[in-house]
DNA sequence: ATAAACGCCTGACGGC
DNA sequence: TGCCGTCAGGCGTTTA
């Protein structure tokens, strides 16, 4: 599901709460840990995680990347959700102390002292949580983030120079720039009016600066309008109605009419305009 | 160095 | 209705 967009979302809901609830994850002390599904833990065991976080307050909610940034008083819980999954604070105990059902395909559930809790609620079970007193050393493998103002043009075309990679396949490749994925990368090359399957070795200045302006831009109009909602997976986000070609082969490119094409790269549907970004 | 193929999982959708 | 293939916001590993 989520790329840079839908997870600062995320983020930035749980660090200052939102309708109907409220409650900021902040300041919530870990009362239990509940562990529904295995594998969710990428680097402990559940009696290890549960013992470890148990007790341990939260201090701040960020992201890096397309993981979300859970500090601790001890320790950081970081979260990937990979294709399907999903953060939610809620309420936990009913009004007789009872408590709430969980929902189906809850697969890591922190209570805390307030009664309140939060789940992460993952489909197809590819989402990883990380309890770790080291987060740089998972976080430290990724690329800069698109974002940041320090990232100049050209340094942007130093780095795609460096390489001779097919262009959709390295932009996604989070060692190389974090937080963009299959939507996001589509929609900015074909803003950039370039094809996915160029050269970055072939890339010129003028490219390079129109692609970092493209990416910036899709990206941050995709946390303005608080991510995209495509399916079932993802809801509340608005970005979907803002597409260009993802999700539009057949249909009229926007800006030359042409049909919009679909093709695989790496195996990931890609869209293109045939006629404004022109194969290598 | 680069790229393709596959595995991990569940669910929705379209065709027959 | 049921069955089957295809596809889906990601990424790690293996193979070429």
């Amino acid at each position: 599901m989520p790329e840079l967009p839908e997870v600062e979302t995320i983020a930035r809901v749980l660090k200052q709460g939102a309708e109907p609830l409220n409650v900021s994850l902040i300041g919530c002390q870990i009362k239990s840990a509940q562990v529904l599904w295995q594998r969710t833990l990428a680097n402990l065991s559940p009696r290890e995680f549960i013992q470890r976080i148990t007790g341990q307050s939260v201090i701040d909610v960020s992201r890096r990347g397309k993981f979300i940034v859970v500090n601790l008083d001890h320790d950081s819980l970081l979260i990937h959700l990979r294709m399907s999954g999903d953060l939610r604070m809620e309420k936990s105990t009913a009004q007789d102390g009872s408590t709430l059902p969980l929902q189906e395909h809850d697969r890591l559930v922190l209570q805390f002292i307030n009664q309140s809790r939060l789940a992460f609620n993952d489909t197809r079970k590819f989402g990883r949580a990380w309890l770790t007193d080291d987060p740089q050393e998972i976080l430290a493998e990724l690329g800069p983030e698109p974002l940041d103002e320090s990232l100049t043009s050209e340094s942007f075309h130093a780095m795609l120079t460096k390489h001779n990679r097919q262009l959709k396949p390295l932009l996604m490749d989070q060692r190389f720039l974090a937080g963009l994925g299959n939507i996001y990368t589509d929609e900015a090359l074909f803003r950039a009016s370039i094809h996915p399957l160029k050269r970055s070795g072939q890339i010129t200045t003028k490219e390079a600066h129109n692609l970092l302006h493209a990416i910036r831009v899709v990206l941050q109009e995709g946390i303005q309008r608080n991510g995209a909602s495509i399916d079932w997976v993802y809801r509340g986000g608005q970005f979907q109605h803002q597409f260009q070609v993802y999700g539009r082969e057949g249909q009229a490119c926007t800006r030359c009419g042409s049909p919009i094409r679909r093709l695989v790269v790496s195996q990931r549907g890609t869209h293109v305009c045939p006629s404004c970004q022109p194969a290598p």
